[in-house]
DNA sequence: GCAATAATAAAACGAACGTTCAATTAATTC
DNA sequence: GAATTAATTGAACGTTCGTTTTATTATTGC
């Protein structure tokens, strides 16, 4: 046989991306064998490499992609406003709503890094780095207007970046918590870490993405 | 040929164990084969099944004994002291110490989980939960006595262990930061995102780990 | 120094891996 | 409706994997 009837490559080609990043994120990359991704998505294991030239390219695609979205949702989210405490606010939402969002793709683009070859890895970690930048300037800033009071900026930084994203270990959609109530203590949690002056995350609620305002 | 002059068991297997928790940590679990591992050790691949029966079961002893090994070192670091701040203290100041100590081996416990089978993974995730139990408690008893002022203390507390556990991810001996500043600035962030009404920690010290009372 | 045992090497097992290639069929174009 | 292009199959390639088996040598206890 070959060719099958209704096939479409944009469609395949989607599903593959899919069910990768679930596979991936459930089994880790090296454990999911390609002849696995093939047989979730439905297809022999030779069609996919129509697609990507090999298992590490799919890879790289699915975190770069995943980089670029993150970069792209904050651009979006972030605020007009100069105020510190706003703009922290708005990075925290942007944080936790994109990462819950997209859980799988999170685990991967976290955990799978050392199977990149080093061109990639630097490729992606520079995206990273650029989006920690972010955080660490909303940091400086709110620390030298007084907004804040923070011991060293940079690793401030770290352990906010590291507790966000924590969120996606535990976080379960339709437990206990929803995604409003998880993010309103992490903000909680942030202006209080970073020794914020005022309640200044409340104030700072309408700035922050108008899909979540709602949830308010 | 056969045995090697000076070979004995003892001292191989702990060579095994010291060379897989490095090679695990660089490479995955996964991606680690046996006879990578014997060739660092310094031996064929067939010597290492005299140690460990399986390639799995090599991976479950060291995050047994790296649990273990993380509630052990909780048992002695536990002040007698029943006041919040202080125990809280002590579990951050332990915390901080022993991952930072065995960085491959917590990269190792945290991240290959998915390769064990279920009911490993079990044991495994019991243990982890039993000591974050702990903080919980710890985190409960300040909030109910007023030491503490927490939205959440099951949330807190996961987000406190990813934040403090995510110190190996960028922490590097020797440099910009010693141990002990790491520790005093992730305190003191412990503290306020606790919202703990006075400055306790520094009060706390004394009831650290002996051997890191002397750094301050 | 001789028997027993501990530690390892060397070779082989079948299975699974990522990937390639040629053949084949469905959809599209003219 | 014939020619072209897009999508996929099925089989095969060489390699590597975890593991087992058997033989061999070093060490230990008597």
């Amino acid at each position: 046989m070959a060719r099958t009837t209704g096939s479409d490559g944009e469609k395949t080609e989607a599903t593959i991306r899919e069910a990768a990043v679930n596979l991936i994120a459930r089994l880790g990359y090296e454990a999911m064998s390609m002849r696995q991704l093939a047989s979730e998505v439905g297809v022999q294991a030779a069609a996919l490499y129509r697609y990507f030239p090999t298992k590490e390219e799919l890879l790289f695609t699915l975190m770069r992609e995943h980089m670029e979205g993150l970069t792209d949702a904050w651009e979006a989210a972030r605020p007009v406003s100069a105020d510190p405490a706003q703009r922290l606010s708005a990075y925290v939402r942007n944080h936790i709503a994109f990462h819950i969002e997209r859980r799988h793709a999170t685990h991967v683009s976290n955990m799978e890094l050392r199977s990149l070859s080093p061109e990639r890895l630097t490729q992606i970690l520079r995206m990273r780095t650029a989006y920690e930048k972010e955080l660490r300037a909303i940091l400086r800033d709110g620390d030298e207007t007084g907004a804040f009071s923070i011991d060293d900026t940079g690793l401030t930084a770290m352990a906010l970046i590291q507790m966000m994203t924590g969120v996606i270990v535990w976080f379960r959609p339709g437990e206990r918590l929803s995604i409003a109530e998880v993010t309103a203590t992490y903000l909680s949690m942030t202006m209080r870490l970073v020794g914020a002056k005022i309640d200044a995350y409340s104030a700072a609620r309408p700035f922050g993405r108008a899909k979540d305002a709602a949830a308010f």
